[in-house]
DNA sequence: TCACAGTACTAACGAATGGTTAGTGCCTAT
DNA sequence: ATAGGCACTAACCATTCGTTAGTACTGTGA
């Protein structure tokens, strides 16, 4: 219950220690601010508009395999969070943008490198699973 | 359907496409593996065990919250991915201790650094949502 | 001496989350 | 005329998650 957000409830926090997140403990709101970003969607989404906007029917063929339930309640997620930013154009037919904030162009290239370095371990991935079965 | 594992079904696969792993597409057996890693409390484990090797209790009571069974389950698929190894001592009581493996240590450190790189953004990512949640 | 905490787990169950399908209203292309 | 694209939401169900309890054994405190 101690180091988490310093918004609220005792009304004095130091401000030095405010912010002192720590994903460690179970009440630190950066725990679920990690998740929403680290979320199986979410993440794709993000590294998908490393590249460019994306309109969402675009985000929705990038991301092979996402619903559009799925797609939109992420791209809710990060746009409650400050990563990605929504911009409706009102015409018809419908056109909408995402587009990386700022705080999102600092993190998705992050999100990026893990995913390349996961995609190049992967010959390491398969034959440690491989050995891990075949001792049952 | 194109680039995925280079394992079955054509028989044949150019070995150097075989393992060309892409997260985008749906059935590529990366993703998969990206979310092990990145899975709420395999994260926490992976960084947990990055200051030094962890026994199974230790971890427990260091990644705050999380119970055992999701514990045991998180690190046998980081087992079985060959990012952690799990060394039994048979003694009574019993003593297992979990390390990270040569990959996992190139791996951890990138995810502690999408960690810092969160909770040093929490107060952004405060403003954001107060600011979304006002404009209804 | 005798109950209790610690060790590393697994099994069973209810709650929460994720995913699938269908529907919205309007337009364009065939 | 009918199919499909646009950006979603609502309802439903399958899968996963988390909680509680149980295992076999020992060291420790009362």
């Amino acid at each position: 219950m101690e180091r988490t957000q310093g918004s609220a409830e005792t009304g004095e926090v130091d401000p030095a220690e405010a912010f002192a997140a720590d994903v460690f403990s179970r009440a630190c709101t950066s725990r679920g601010a990690l998740e929403h970003v680290t979320g199986k969607w979410s993440l794709l989404a993000l590294t998908a508009l490393l590249d460019a906007p994306h309109r969402f029917g675009e985000l929705r063929r990038r991301v092979d395999g996402v619903s559009e339930k799925m797609l939109s309640q992420s791209l809710q997620g990060l746009e409650r969070d400050g990563w990605v930013h929504r911009e409706v154009r009102s015409s018809i037919p419908p056109h909408v943008e995402y587009r990386l904030t700022p705080a999102g162009a600092e993190l998705a290239p992050r999100l990026l490198a893990l995913v390349t370095f996961v995609e190049d371990h992967m010959p390491e991935v398969h034959r440690a699973r491989e050995d891990h079965d075949s001792r049952s």
